[in-house]
DNA sequence: CTAAAACCTGACACTGACGTCAGATGCAAG
DNA sequence: CTTGCATCTGACGTCAGTGTCAGGTTTTAG
């Protein structure tokens, strides 16, 4: 599989492929020509690189994430526990921002209803 | 009221403060050697911008909605109204987002406890 | 065989909300 | 008066992920 079909199969851009590449997060065997080449297991992978990037941990954040993933040893996966529960809460108390600020919003949209009922009124 | 008891007040840096003004969110009078000076409500004010931030609006939106806050208009108000629908739904997709990243997050969390238990034990 | 399309590396551009610095001015205290 | 802090404008730096271009090689289709 070469990098354009797994951007393809993956919605993701093949500048981003070769950026994940670059930052630890993805690997990939090389033609002898020099070019990449992926296997089926790639497209998961890029999937969840997507998904911790939605969360928004950041790429290095996510290269010392998964060496405890792919390779755990009693270092790593220490050293993991920390930062995933620390990503965790982060992400919950990210949850509760958002759904304070969308009450705000909420606010704004019961003005701006009574405001256009009364001028369609007025 | 100076911009630097606002900055204290809101825990907003002078800079942003500034920034704000620029992009036409915030407003300030001015003394007659042209340093700004605020009132009481502008603290209001700056708390509500930084919850629209947090809400992922960008300052354009920001200034876009705040007119019909300001000075609503039969115009403004029907303008208005689209964007914080569509604020909204991005809000709570992003929401669900976030939340669906904690699930990979928490699934990544089981997967690291089983190897400590089995790393410590082995 | 040849043209087109895909790939390579390397580098610079961009966005957005700021930090930070420079050089000048304002203002309150000793 | 002067010392020193706050403020002003203007400009450039930052970060992170990605777009994009240049110049060259490889693969594919006709």
């Amino acid at each position: 599989m070469r990098i354009g079909d797994l951007a393809a199969r993956t919605g993701v851009s093949v500048r981003s492929l070769r950026y994940y590449e670059e930052q630890g997060l993805l690997v990939s065997t090389r033609s002898p020509s020099g070019q990449r080449r992926y296997t089926d297991k790639e497209i998961d992978r890029v999937r969840f690189i997507q998904r911790l990037y939605a969360a928004g941990l950041t790429s290095r954040t996510i290269a010392e994430l998964l060496p405890c993933v792919d390779s755990p040893t009693a270092q790593n996966a220490d050293a993991a526990w920390e930062q995933l529960h620390q990503e965790r809460d982060r992400i919950t108390q990210h949850i509760e921002e958002l759904a304070r600020a969308r009450d705000a919003l909420d606010q704004l949209i019961a003005i701006n209803r009574e405001h256009r009922s009364r001028l369609a009124a007025g």
